[in-house]
DNA sequence: CCGAATCCCTAGTAAAATAGTAGGGATTCG
DNA sequence: CGAATCCCTACTATTTTACTAGGGATTCGG
């Protein structure tokens, strides 16, 4: 009932990529850097979630990853999907066979419960939230 | 993202010590047949759902495991989670230490909804509502 | 056209988790 | 006693996870 630390990184980089709105390309290893991430295996990931339509990416020396949509049409539930798959708590038995089980409502129950969450927060409200805590709890005397 | 076979198996032999309510004894031998569940695998099963305070058991010849508490205090998360361990979505990174990480709190919120459901649905309530849907949905000419 | 920087692609791999199996020992009870 | 049952330790095959390695394909400034 976990996600995988790829899930993990997956979401760490979009919102890295989210984080600075821009459509420049950011290099992957910008982003393995930021983020903590092993540089190879990211790439991976974001090969993946390029093929699922989330990002765009650009080669050669000015090159790398940028969002595919804008941010506010990005969810959580999204890319975890497209990284670790469906989750289906548990085996359906057989679609619409009559089951004798009380446990397929259950999974259901759960599965919109998790939906409310995950598929509800797209990125730019994790950013937004995020500007927002950063404003209010520490404050950047950088500035 | 998903529960563990053996998570699945835990839930149904409950499942099936609740349906008969009597503090009668049932067999390994018997839960692994009506439930479909290879029988030597269902013995490690028991054996931590025992560990953990949630059955009773007794050896000989009309041994059997029985539910130490009426089905209505046992809850679906109680029994995954004796079974696969707590399900933290994603690591914590330090306990209190404030993190510049938007994710934590979306976590939270999935760990919320995930225990509105599993943690409020009792052995009791599965059993009543498959008894309600044996009634109206199939009927039972056995009887 | 060169070459440096970047993404792209295939393969391999060590460690852990999963889903069991095997074999016998300890209790209970008629 | 002895049959039936739970109890306990150990083993194992397969799959998944979390990477690493090595080079090929593009892009672009000069």
């Amino acid at each position: 009932m976990d996600v995988s630390v790829k899930g993990e990184y997956a979401l760490r980089a979009v919102f890295e990529l989210s984080r600075q709105g821009r459509p420049e390309p950011v290099k992957i290893a910008k982003i393995a850097e930021r983020q903590k991430i092993p540089q190879k295996f990211l790439e991976m990931i974001l090969a993946q979630l390029k093929q699922g339509g989330y990002l765009g990416s650009r080669r050669g020396v000015d090159g790398g990853y940028f969002l595919a949509r804008p941010p506010d049409q990005i969810t959580v539930g999204d890319i975890l999907r497209q990284i670790d798959g469906p989750f289906q708590p548990a085996k359906r038995p057989f679609a619409d066979e009559p089951t004798d089980s009380p446990f397929p409502e259950m999974w259901d129950r759960v599965e919109r419960a998790l939906s409310c969450v995950i598929d509800r927060t797209t990125f730019a409200d994790l950013v937004e939230r995020w500007r927002q805590r950063r404003v209010k709890g520490v404050p950047n005397w950088q500035i």
